[in-house]
Parts: C-alpha cells; sequence; structure tokens
DNA sequence: AAAAGGTACAACCGCTGGTGA
DNA sequence: ATCACCAGCGGTTGTACCTTT
C-alpha cells in the first residue's frame, strides 16, 4: 500500500509536539504516528477525536484519528483474506442492506464497514459482473443484481434458504431456540451479551483449536465478539456467533475505560470478562432481559422494524464448512 | 527484464444527523 | 430557532503492489 509520507512532506510544523502546529498531515500513517494513537488510546480511552489528536501530539484531525483508529488500530479487528462464509454472509446482508456498509459491518465482528466497502467493490462486484448471463438465477447474482428490498419476507426467506443449501463450499443457517423462530434475513439480535445460552460458564472455542474464542482477535471486552466453534460446545465447528449491532460500542465495552487490552489470554479471563459484559448489559430490551432492542432504522422503502417485528431474539448465524 | 494494466485498500472528502449552547 | 461542533457514514481517490504481456 501507501507507504508513509516523510514528516517534512506533508506538513509545515516542526516536529516536536511543542512547536505551533500549521497545518494538519494527510497521507499515509507512519509507524510512530501509529504508536502514538494506539497508546493514546488504549491509555485515555476514545474521547473527542480533536482532543485525541491534540492530547496525543499527533499534526493530524480528529477525523482522521478516528477513522485510523476505526479502520486499522483497533485492537479488535481481524486481519486477513475474507472466509467464503463472510463472503457469502456480506452478499446476503448486501442484498438485505444495501450500500449500508456499517450496518453490514456491524454483523461482521472484526471487519470494518471500510474492509468490506473495498471488498464488495472490488471483489464481490466484479464477481458477479463476470458472472455470466446462464448464472443470473443464482442466488447470489440474483441477490446481488436485483437486490431484495424489492422483495417480501417469504421471497427473502425462500431466497436465502435456497442459498443455505446449494453452497457448494459452506451454508450460512441461522439458527434458533424454538422450532417456531422462522428465518431471519437480517441476522441481528443474536446477542451474546444476555444471551441465555451464553450465560457465565459457558465455554467459548477458537474455530482453530488454537486459543480461546475471541482472543485472537482480542474480541472480548472490545468492540463486538467473535465466537467461532471448533467443535462440540455450544457452538458447532465452524460456527461463527454474530454480535449484536449498536448494542456493542466502544464506551460499552470498556474501550474508553482501559479494559480492552488484549490481555484475555485464557479461557478463565473470557469468562470472566463476558460475566461483567453480561452484568453490565443484562438490562436488555424487553421484560426479561434477554432482549435487546434493536434500532428503528429505516431500510429503503421499508422499517427494519417490520422485518424484524417476528424475528426471534437468539438466533446465530451457524457456517457450516463441508 | 521492463512496461502496461489491473487490483487492493488506506485515506480523504463531503454530507448528514445529533447535541448542546 | 439558529448556529457550531462533532461523530459517523458512504463515495471516491490515490497509489503500492501484483499480474500479464
Amino acid at each position: 500500500m501507501r507507504k508513509p509520507d516523510t514528516p517534512a512532506k506533508n506538513t509545515t510544523t516542526t516536529n516536536n509536539n511543542t512547536g505551533a502546529v500549521n497545518k494538519l498531515r494527510k497521507g499515509l500513517w507512519s509507524p510512530e504516528e501509529d504508536d502514538k494513537l494506539v497508546k493514546y488510546m488504549l491509555s485515555n480511552g476514545q474521547g473527542c477525536w480533536s482532543d485525541v489528536a491534540r492530547n496525543a501530539g499527533l499534526q493530524r484531525c480528529g477525523k482522521s484519528c478516528r477513522l485510523r483508529w476505526i479502520n486499522y488500530l483497533r485492537p479488535d479487528l481481524k486481519r486477513g483474506a475474507f472466509s467464503p462464509q463472510e463472503e457469502e454472509l456480506i452478499i446476503h446482508l448486501h442484498s438485505v442492506l444495501g450500500n449500508r456498509w456499517s450496518q453490514i459491518a456491524a454483523r461482521l465482528p472484526g471487519r470494518t464497514d471500510n474492509e468490506i466497502k473495498n471488498f464488495w467493490n472490488s471483489t464481490i462486484k466484479k464477481r458477479l459482473k463476470n458472472a455470466s448471463p446462464n448464472n443470473s438465477e443464482s442466488p447470489e447474482t440474483k441477490e446481488a443484481v436485483s437486490g431484495l428490498a424489492t422483495l417480501n419476507e417469504h421471497e427473502i426467506m425462500a431466497m436465502c434458504m435456497e442459498s443455505s443449501t446449494s453452497s457448494s463450499t459452506s451454508s450460512v443457517r441461522v439458527m434458533y431456540n424454538n422450532a417456531s423462530d422462522r428465518y431471519d434475513p437480517l441476522p441481528l439480535p443474536c446477542f451474546g451479551y444476555g444471551m441465555p445460552s451464553y450465560g457465565p460458564g459457558n465455554y467459548f472455542h477458537d474455530s482453530v483449536g488454537g486459543g480461546n474464542a475471541g482472543v485472537e482477535s482480542g474480541l472480548f471486552g472490545s468492540h463486538g465478539m467473535v465466537i467461532e466453534g471448533g467443535g462440540g460446545g455450544l457452538i458447532g465447528e465452524g460456527e461463527l456467533y454474530v454480535p449484536p449491532l449498536e448494542s456493542v460500542s466502544l464506551e460499552d465495552n470498556g474501550m474508553t475505560n482501559n479494559n480492552n487490552n488484549n490481555n484475555n489470554n485464557n479461557g478463565n479471563d473470557n469468562n470472566n470478562d463476558m460475566n461483567k459484559v453480561i452484568s453490565e448489559n443484562s438490562v436488555g430490551g424487553n421484560n426479561n432481559g434477554n432482549y435487546w432492542e434493536v434500532e428503528n432504522m429505516r431500510m429503503g422503502e421499508w422499517e427494519l422494524d417490520d422485518l424484524m417485528k417476528d424475528v426471534p431474539p437468539f438466533a446465530f448465524l451457524d457456517f457450516q464448512v463441508e
């Protein structure tokens, strides 16, 4: 990617932090700047971004700091290529949500809206475009080309059911607590915090088996939480727990008070964190404390509320790799 | 080996909405 | 009611890297 500009190139300031700042830096971030921002964020938490920029000794605007943190430096980011499961989920979510990248990103733990947007524009879009006309009947193409916003709930359901059974390499399966629960076109309200199935003492384990769930991406106690199953336990092998949407915030999860240190390297710590988070967030959105409120947002011509009104509260995605 | 074209993605820009004075 | 400030979002751009010719 771009290499960081040399300090002399993009700034008219002196390089010491006490000098008067005449012009804000632009362009790529240097490792030194990254270091400053990370250290500041981990020790002070997120405040007003313009204050962050100033107090961290960065000749950057707050906006730039925010973007850098959110899209690149945040400890809970999952780096690397998108998995087929994530790809499938993105295609599906895009068909439902359109270009609402932040909403899509909220359902893909560890991924940023920018990352998903880039991935969509560079990879998926191209792939769909290159799909032959004969393939246009495939669920993915159909979803992406026509968009599901024009379909009713049953059509969406049928399409997604088809998608979940037709994939050659993987599938997205939505699981519910109750057999009567219907398909959720938006696998949103599968909130780990307060989810009965994931209460204190439950163990979350890593999909690869090389650690504890959440540790790999530093997710516990930070922005979002991914729990990938490694076989056995509550989450099956290859299953991916998708965290809640707006219920997860930096503030809610201690990002602002230094609790996000990526140091939860064992299951006990994770569980302790979970207990803490659950207890702090167990106010929930309904009368028994297990549900979470879903934001009242519009999606095109229809209200998300309408779409979500029958959505069961405890669904989680189950990626089955065949 | 070098040039050209393509790709991926970090970062910027402009806009919108929320909030407080 | 208005204004200013800020956070957040989506679109777009710029460029390092990769692939092809």
